[in-house]
DNA sequence: TAATTGACCGATC
DNA sequence: AGATCGGCCAATT
């Protein structure tokens, strides 16, 4: 909705034509739900930028705030090491929303972008 | 300065 | 079935 692009410490060449998609994207997700970094490449428009999209999460520019936490892998789980500071924040941050673990894993039925269509057509919240 | 490295995913082998 | 490989490019070493 806006460019977030108003922090000087940005890096000029990085973070300034398909990242602000990713950013929107990423900002875009409805509260307590969840996209995996493909969908979220998908709907920036670029289907094999994955990669990039977890690249832009992990070295996301200073003074751009995002809900990171709510992009998961393909298999519904959080990436990182399960003994990592980030993993225990990006859980918590998912429970407090909403978001329900099943073995360490969210069910990409209810929480992901389908999930999320259907919330928002149906108003029905699981 | 050059080479390596990734919060990944999908197709292919 | 599981493993490998390609794509893409900034930050790190």
């Amino acid at each position: 909705m806006n460019t977030q692009q108003t922090d000087p410490n940005i890096s000029n060449t990085d973070f300034n034509s398909w990242k602000k998609s990713v950013w929107q994207v990423v900002q875009g997700i409805p509260r307590g739900h969840v996209l995996t970094y493909g969908e979220v490449a998908r709907l920036a428009g670029k289907s094999r930028w994955a990669r990039r999209v977890s690249q832009a999460m992990r070295r996301k520019p200073k003074g751009v705030s995002l809900p990171w936490h709510r992009v998961v892998n393909a298999q519904g789980k959080i990436s990182l090491p399960q003994d990592s500071h980030g993993y225990q924040e990006q859980k918590d941050r998912l429970e407090a929303e909403g978001v329900v673990f099943l073995d360490g894993k969210i069910d990409l039925d209810k929480f992901g972008y389908q999930g999320a269509l259907d919330q928002l057509l149906w108003g029905e919240p699981l």
